[in-house]
DNA sequence: ACCCCGACCTGAGGGC
DNA sequence: TGCCCTCAGGTCGGGG
């Protein structure tokens, strides 16, 4: 499910029932997903400070100087149930019968504003407390690459990251240390926009090229976050909604369908063991 | 230092 | 109906 759109979109959801609140309960409901999972007691009672965003990951700082990490993994997501009528102590919670539990719902978090269900059937998903002091040296956090909608990410920055790169430019763009946040989908339909063969060797790309392709890459990440990230299968924002960027895919899951620019058929490839959609035509 | 590949998981969908 | 195969929005560690 979960590119920066995606990613993001959970994140603002989450914001107005984290932010300031203490988490006035907490269960975690399996061991490990890709790491072992904190304990309930060590995040309970604690309150959330902020929630901000590194790459794909959503990050709350904590009270008492850890900071708890979330990814979302492949099939991750969070569902919001808010309480009605006000703030509640732990034992008023459960006057407020909220749906039963579901397969696969690992970790909930409540709040005095609601209850926040994080779900994830693969188990690719992440939690962990770090201590805030070592977060930006934390081995997931310490080598990221460029966030793509930030000013500081430019042409000339894209193209010194590719320098030497033999590998096709379509997985390299999945890279992290090149930039992050960009996954199989938004590789895809940023190449697209920018008019460039997904097969080309990254450090191949011309000045203007890299240029276009950043302008691209903003685009697209900034279309789809406007239209709720996109919604294949299960992906749904906190709130239940669908999002609605798959209505606008240029060429991300449509083999053998005319291109919406030029008609020809859109051709699918595999790079780096993940699915690659292009237009032969209008991708040079 | 790079690059590729398998591994980690469950579930949906298609073919037989 | 069921079984078996493939594929799915991500990342990491090992080996070449």
């Amino acid at each position: 499910m979960p590119e920066l759109p995606e990613v993001e979109t959970t994140r603002l959801a989450l914001a107005p029932h984290l932010e300031g609140q203490r988490l006035a309960m907490v269960q975690i409901r399996v061991p490990k997903l890709r790491q072992p999972t904190p304990a309930a007691e060590l995040l309970q009672g604690r309150t959330v400070l902020r929630l901000f965003r590194r790459a794909k990951y959503i990050l709350a700082t904590l009270d008492d100087d850890y900071t708890l990490l979330i990814h979302l993994g492949m099939s991750g997501r969070f569902s919001v149930f808010p309480h009605t009528g006000g703030a509640h102590t732990p034992t008023q919670l459960t006057k407020y019968p909220h749906p039963p539990l579901a397969k696969h719902d690992h970790a909930i978090l409540t709040t005095g504003l609601a209850e926040l269900r994080f779900n994830d059937p693969r188990r690719f998903g992440l939690l962990l407390r770090i201590p805030t002091h070592a977060l930006h040296t934390h081995p997931l956090l310490q080598n990221l690459g460029p966030e793509p909608l930030d000013a500081g990410f430019t042409g000339a920055v894209l193209q010194a990251a590719l320098r030497g790169k033999t590998t096709a430019i379509k997985p390299t763009l999945m890279n992290n240390t090149v930039v992050v946040g960009v996954g199989n989908i938004y590789a895809s339909e940023s190449l697209f926009a920018a008019g460039i063969n997904p097969s080309v060797a990254a450090g191949e790309l011309s000045k203007t090229q890299c240029t276009r392709l950043v302008a691209s890459i903003k685009k697209v990440l900034q279309q789809a976050l406007a239209t709720g990230g996109s919604t294949l299968r299960d992906f749904r924002h906190p709130t239940g909604e669908a999002g609605h960027f798959q209505d606008e895919f240029r060429v991300y899951d449509r083999a053998g369908e005319p291109c919406h620019t030029c008609g020809t058929a859109i051709l699918q490839a595999t790079h780096a063991q993940r699915s690659t959609y292009w237009c032969p035509v209008c991708q040079k």
